[in-house]
DNA sequence: CAACCCATGTAAATCGTTACATGATTTG
DNA sequence: CAAATCATGTAACGATTTACATGGGTTG
């Protein structure tokens, strides 16, 4: 899976521009995968030399021109073909949990302090979905709304073992207090 | 955070060769960071380069020789200023969730299989964390307790999620059957 | 004797991020 | 009038994966 597929899956709903797309990153998606504008463009251009999308460019007033592109049957081609190829590994990769995992070199009260600002800034974007979910859910289908609740329930965890594991960090040795 | 931070971070514990950091990847660590062969012998390479690492040569009888790398002053300093860097954003990128995401252009009971053997899949891999756990559990640090739970609960969501998702599927449209 | 473990490395290819570059219009 | 929105793109750089390349020793 890249950039490609995702794109092309995206397009499957209809035409949209490379900004439009971006903004469709702003939602569940972008919980399990996302791409800059340095990605979207380069690709967009990559799809069209491959046949897979066609670009009509829309001249507008008061507003800048816009590219809008549309999947070919070639592109649906191209994503049945992505579709039936073998589902990569899952990668959680979290630069917080690395740092954690290097803990035992560094005062308690310093790992302590991380854990707390990760569980704050997890609450955040927990909140963030929570508020997504009510502005999306009627627009979303039932398998977008697994994704969804992944995300929420995913974050919802994350929390709870935090907090736990931060008990019992400081309940396990009070050599500083 | 990329591979020469958590190398660093690997040889905060004592001297090592890149096949074994290779193996220190087969850990709860695996959970959240990575490495292939073609990334540790090349960064190895830069680490000893940078003076954060030194290599001390080892001839062995009956065996390859082997690249013993240690941690140098620079390096424990490299790897603080890594500490005091900002922890970059998570980023749980799968490539399942993104074809489920795209699911509503499939059929249902498409859509259930993919569901079904994610399912599987995630057992089994909680399972080989379980036992992983066992066996590691004695030698880890409460930090390392702490990533290796959140591993274990992670997975135990996403199954419970899953399934609850695709009862609902499965109730929420009778069509085909 | 096949398969696996030990052990190190290189090269090509792919992929993606960040920063740069531009510029009109609308909104507070 | 500053900031945000709309809108598209390029270039440099960095990171990583996969495949290739080698080869002796041990174990079932």
């Amino acid at each position: 899976m890249n950039s490609q597929d995702v794109i092309l899956g995206l397009l499957l709903d209809g035409p949209k521009t490379g900004y439009e797309i971006k903004h469709l990153f702003e939602s569940p998606l972008s919980f399990f995968f996302d791409a800059s504008f340095g990605t979207i463009y380069p690709t967009l251009g990559k799809l069209e030399k491959a046949g897979y999308i066609v670009k009509e460019s829309v001249v507008q007033d008061n507003r800048p021109n816009k590219n809008v592109y549309s999947i070919t049957e070639a592109g649906r081609e191209r994503f049945r073909q992505y579709l039936d190829s073998p589902p990569e590994k899952e990668a959680y990769k979290s630069d917080f949990m690395v740092r954690l995992f290097f803990g035992e070199h560094q005062e308690r009260d310093t790992v302590a302090a991380w854990i707390r600002q990760a569980i704050e800034q997890t609450k955040t974007e927990l909140h963030q979905l929570q508020e997504g979910k009510a502005v999306w859910k009627p627009e979303m289908s039932p398998s977008q709304l697994i994704c969804l609740n992944l995300g929420l329930e995913l974050n919802e965890v994350k929390i709870r073992v935090l907090e736990e594991g931060l008990a019992q960090l400081l309940s396990a040795d009070q050599a500083s207090d």
